[in-house]
DNA sequence: GTCTATATTTCGATAGAC
DNA sequence: GTCTATCGAAATATAGAC
């Protein structure tokens, strides 16, 4: 019966909420604090008491992504390198086209705001996991224990996917999601020269 | 024998070229009129001789590239509609793979200021052009006498080659140019389902 | 064509009342 | 938790001399 007493982490959800949505269509640099305040119907000042710079919100919507990378990540090296992992990218496919058709937005703020993004680098935890994710997938993809035109492959069918739904996505508006999904996996079975599950 | 009297001209393409370096490297709004004025020794007010606003600069950057895809497309679309355009599809993405390696900048600067880019509809000739530009790729990309299947393997085809000398190419630094092209065109092929020439 | 000087605007951020 | 009021910095843009 006691009255919830989260309605401040409500507002701190409906800021990175909004911020989320006006980054990604306006653009960080053009995002001001007042737009993001006046579409909450609160002032600009007010959003000091949640966040001390406007670059936190930004950091925490990146940092999100993070967390998906690494569980990704922390899945496929968990298999031996070599063949097995060549037969196990399929898999790491499907699950990145099932987050990106989750996180349209997410992926467009990142996309669309490289210099934003970039300046975080100046936030040392950041930093760090973000050398420590890039360090992770490149190491896969240089591996000596698959053929070079497999890794080629391998990193081509993440740019088909990212392409198709990204921005190229514009085209087939009317093709319905479940059958374009179905296409996008024919490709990217040519690209990796194996068949998807 | 008469002194050259473009002088004019060329602090105007001047201006163009250090735009786009530092337009490419910092981001549009992150580059102030007084940057672009001190790397060539004049003024912040020297250059609104040239440019009326900050975004004619831009402008002018952007509907370069309307140029080479206008010319691309008119090329393209004087092949009958069918299977004749699907055979001429891959010389396309060979004219786009080589523009694309010579304007490596040029395209950063689209890909990385995308609302800055964006702004530009404002002005009229430039949203004129690029709906006109954007209506003539989709309709390539519609049409009815090319199977669906084929048509999105067009557009991933598009998608494999901005991956690969986008964003994605900094696992394969060390491949030699000429190397990474040639499994470029392969990957490329395998995605059309035809040979390149 | 280029300069100095300045007007005008916008934005991130802070202080303090309620 | 939210407000009003304001500061300081930086940027675009203009005016007018040379």
């Amino acid at each position: 019966m006691s009255r919830p007493r989260n309605q401040g982490l409500e507002t701190r959800e409906k800021i990175l909420d909004v911020a989320l949505e006006l980054f990604t269509q306006n653009g960080y640099d053009k995002t001001s604090l007042r737009d993001i305040a006046e579409r909450l119907g609160i002032t600009k000042a007010a959003l000091y008491y949640y966040f001390e710079r406007k670059e936190d919100i930004l950091l925490e919507l990146h940092l999100r992504l993070h967390q998906f990378g690494s569980e990704l990540l922390e899945e496929f090296e968990e298999i031996p390198d070599g063949e097995e992992r060549v037969a196990a990218w399929p898999a790491v496919l499907d699950k990145l086209i099932e987050f990106l058709i989750g996180n349209r937005d997410a992926m467009l703020l990142h996309t669309r705001n490289p210099g934003a993004i970039g300046a975080l680098y100046a936030n040392e935890r950041n930093r760090l996991e973000n050398e420590i994710l890039e360090q992770r997938l490149v190491r896969i993809l240089s591996s000596p224990a698959i053929p070079l035109e497999q890794r080629v492959r391998m990193s081509c069918s993440i740019g088909v996917i990212t392409e198709l739904f990204g921005d190229s996505g514009l085209a087939f508006v009317d093709v319905p999601v479940e059958e374009l999904i179905a296409l996008t996996r024919q490709v990217v079975s040519d690209v990796l020269r194996v068949p998807l599950s």
